[in-house]
RNA sequence: GGGGCUGUAGUCUAGCUUGGACCAGGACGCAAGGCUUGGGCCCUUGAGGUCGGGGGUUCAAAUCCCCCCAGCCCCA
């Protein structure tokens, strides 16, 4: 069986999709409100199992999960001028309780900064309760007035796994930011997830942030997706709503804040990031079912299939036994060939092959959903090696989506020769002089989102792609989701 | 904010211009049976429809007109 990624790059859209819906993850368009998705069992399962990731690697660096209201006054979200301004235009607003006006309009939250903030400002007054990290993972809501996407731009964001910190001064909150850019990058290795890390530049902060680091990758394609931002609010929102701490001397100051979220997205990414014109390959660090059993029936012994479908539940039950979340399918009435492509289409990433020749040799076929490959196991070590070969499988799929993204981000010096490289996707890095003015314009001539520059300085030679003097590092530039 | 387009079974769609033989046809999916089964095979049968909703014109409306609802696209 051959790998073919034609659908899967050049009609990303469509395959996405179709292995949303007909992969039973997600039913995007037939609930009847615009924006809005269902996570189907199957889709639910992933979910939980890359939240389950992010909760333990958050819990065990001291985080704390709470849960906050989903209405915000109008008030209470306006207090932080910048803030608003930045939301303003795609706030919910709920403004009747049944049929009576409400005198105070209340929002569903777009994001919580303002309403933990507030709540904050209630529970800690003493610098000895510093450093304090709290996070929720919410839905938050946003009037979306571009074309909506089925986890990718959603008015509902049903996964905003969203952190809140607190810090006496500004360097522990930038302290506090390199360790969420740590946990993060952290996260995504682990989902084998490749991505870029850039400050996000001056005019395309996140609403009341002095800095925003964020993460983007590549998605099939060629389009840049943001997975994961982090912030330094500074002491914007404690300032706005005069939310103070006393220090060690006595004194009353405005603590300094972080915070830093990841969304629905991750999944889009995960599901997309590895695929094949027969659909996704999951991870098998956080595929709901890491092994399908496929019986094959014999073509000349009924006896001989009864046997072989007893034997296919028996190789399950081997596999259930050693901890592998598996699935036997025992449908008698479609044939293997129809199951390889359901279960190819929910990317599950081995498959159990089982017909009569295992069964007289007491043995398994084990194939790789990325390779197609097999390889013939004896029954009593199938766990073993299901075990080996999905664990190769995670560095496999890690090593190759990166060099996906990595062989489509390029450095150009030109912006007209970069703006015709970028028609077939990826980043450009140009170097830059480092003023706003250069970057935005950049923006125009390439008519493409600049998605920032890297943490760490990098030694350019050339001058300035637009202004012509010397650059002090790279702006990467890209067409983004 | 301005403009355009679309809405027919679970899904995709034919029919709409020029009203009538359309109590709406097909494909996929679903259900029953048979055949097949190491990559989506084939055959037979069946269930499933407020033609987005309401009003109007007409002997007659999926089709024409008006209002409403929902969705999509383009421009600012």
């Amino acid at each position: 069986m051959k790998v073919t990624r034609e659908k899967w790059s050049k009609n990303f859209s469509e395959w996405f999709d179709r292995v949303l819906s007909e992969g039973e993850f997600y039913d995007y368009g037939r609930y009847p409100v615009k924006g809005v998705g269902v996570w189907m069992p199957y889709g639910f399962r992933l979910r939980q199992n890359v939240l389950s990731l992010i909760r333990r690697m958050l819990d065990s660096t001291g985080h704390e999960e709470v849960l906050l209201p989903l209405l915000i006054p109008q008030e209470l979200l306006s207090r932080e001028t910048q803030h608003i301004k930045g939301f303003e235009s795609e706030v919910f607003w709920v403004t009747k309780g049944g049929s009576q006006d409400l005198d105070v309009k209340v929002s569903l939250r777009p994001t919580s900064e303002v309403a933990i903030t507030y709540m904050e400002s209630l529970w800690l007054n003493s610098y000895k309760q510093l450093p304090k990290k709290y996070y929720q993972i919410v839905s938050v809501f946003r009037y979306e007035t571009k074309a909506t996407r089925p986890m990718i731009r959603l008015r509902e964001i049903t996964t905003f796994k969203e952190a809140h910190t607190v810090h006496e001064t500004y360097e522990d909150a930038q302290k506090q930011v390199e360790e969420a850019i740590s946990i993060y990058s952290k996260f995504f290795e682990e989902l084998g997830i490749p991505y870029l890390l850039s400050e996000r530049p001056e005019w395309d902060r996140f609403a009341g942030a002095l800095h925003t680091y964020a993460f983007d990758t590549l998605m099939p394609d060629g389009k840049v997706i943001q997975i994961g931002t982090a912030h330094h609010l500074g002491q914007n929102f404690t300032k706005a709503l005069d939310f103070k701490i006393q220090r060690r001397d006595g004194s009353l100051c405005h603590p300094h804040q972080t915070s830093y979220g990841i969304s629905d997205r991750v999944i889009a990414v995960l599901i997309s990031v590895n695929g094949d014109d027969h659909g996704p390959i999951i991870s098998p660090k956080v595929a709901p079912l890491k092994v399908v059993v496929v019986p094959i029936p014999s073509k000349d012994s009924e006896e001989m299939t009864k046997r072989v479908f007893e034997y296919s539940r028996k190789v399950w039950q081997v596999l259930k036994d050693s901890g592998i979340e598996s699935v036997v399918d025992l449908d008698p009435e479609r044939t293997p060939g129809e199951k390889y492509y359901v279960w190819e289409l929910k990317g599950v990433p081995l498959r159990a092959e089982v017909g009569p020749k295992e069964l007289e040799k007491n043995t398994v076929f084990l194939k790789r959903r990325d390779t197609f490959q097999g390889k013939s196991v004896p029954l009593d070590e199938v766990s073993k090696e299901a075990i080996e070969i999905l664990n190769s499988m995670s560095l496999d799929l890690k090593k190759n989506a990166e060099s996906f993204m990595l062989n489509h981000v390029k450095y150009e010096k030109d912006p007209s020769k970069a703006k015709s490289l970028l028609s077939a996707g990826g980043v450009i890095e140009l170097p830059w002089c480092g003023e706003n003015s250069c970057g935005m314009k950049l923006e125009e001539i390439m008519d493409a989102r600049v998605l920032g520059y890297p943490l760490q300085d990098r030694k350019v030679d050339d001058p300035c792609a637009v202004c012509g003097k010397p650059a002090k590092t790279v702006l990467r530039v890209a067409k983004t989701y």
